[in-house]
DNA sequence: CCTTGACTTAGAGCGCACTCCAACCCCTAC
DNA sequence: GTAGGGGTTGGAGTGCGCTCTAAGTCAAGG
């Protein structure tokens, strides 16, 4: 996917949450083909296909046989996309999704793991942070050409 | 690899280079085994065998035909690690060690290879705080439990 | 009617970065 | 001498996350 679009969705999942204004947001209702949500979110169709397969996503089907997502497949495909992003791997998204799945009851399992994945993006950020440093330190002594 | 080790290694490369004071640090001649550079590294020798495989690294041998690690090897080896911790691709990196090879005179190609690097982890780091923006979104309103 | 094109499926294939295996060698200690 | 623990090699295997193929279905347009 690279850096595709990914930008146009509405910001996550925020509309209908809690304390918030409820408004009509432009683009209610929708009913977006596979082709569509993958412009929208820069997730290759091939790839939606896998996720479904895979039980991360679960799309009704027109009279055709064909995917229709609505807001919600959409956002999740929107959520996962960023999940991917921060290198979750597959795996946890799946045993997210199934707590999701199993309804509610289990919402502290779910936090916990997201908290731990959040420690984990936090560790990594950090690592990425100073792994950087050690390149802008070799770029900035490029004159002194030392060691390879 | 994962978080081992990495530490104690001398920040990079920096001893022996351009103005700075010229100390005998401690760990001078220094004549490491495989496994005390994966070790100390925290890169497997399974990996640190692969790396030299592949040609990202030429590592003499003692009379018995066993690795010698000395301080520059030690040196290249912790900024390939540092590298990959910023997921640079290995394609990449063997561009870049194939640069250096080339010996002086292509110090311009090797910096604007490392650059153009340094600005890739710099997206992504922006790419991934706004990715754990969403999960800490997600985790913040996991009372108003509203879509998965 | 026939083509075109977007979709469907199950399943195979791919690229990356390791990771491991088998067979062998060499040195040391018992 | 022989067992053990390190090392060596080439090559095969693994896990992940896609990515692609083949064969088929369906609706619209010429």
């Amino acid at each position: 996917m690279s850096s595709t679009a990914l930008a146009p969705v509405a910001v996550e999942t925020s509309p209908p949450c809690g304390p918030a204004p409820v408004e009509a947001a432009p683009g209610e209702d929708v009913a977006l083909s596979i082709a569509e949500v993958a412009e929208r979110t820069g997730v290759t169709a091939h790839t939606l296909r896998y996720y479904e397969r895979i039980g991360l996503l679960s799309v009704p089907r027109d009279e055709a046989g064909h995917r229709v997502y609505t807001q919600a497949e959409l956002a999740r495909v929107v959520f996962i996309s960023r999940l991917r992003l921060t290198a979750m791997p597959i795996r946890d998204i799946q045993a997210y999704f199934r707590l999701v799945a199993a309804g509610p009851g289990n919402e502290d399992q779910r936090l916990a793991l997201l908290e731990r994945h959040r420690d984990q993006v936090k560790a990594r950020l950090t690592e990425l942070e100073s792994a950087l440093a050690v390149v802008e330190f070799k770029i900035a002594t490029y004159g002194g050409n030392c060691l390879p």
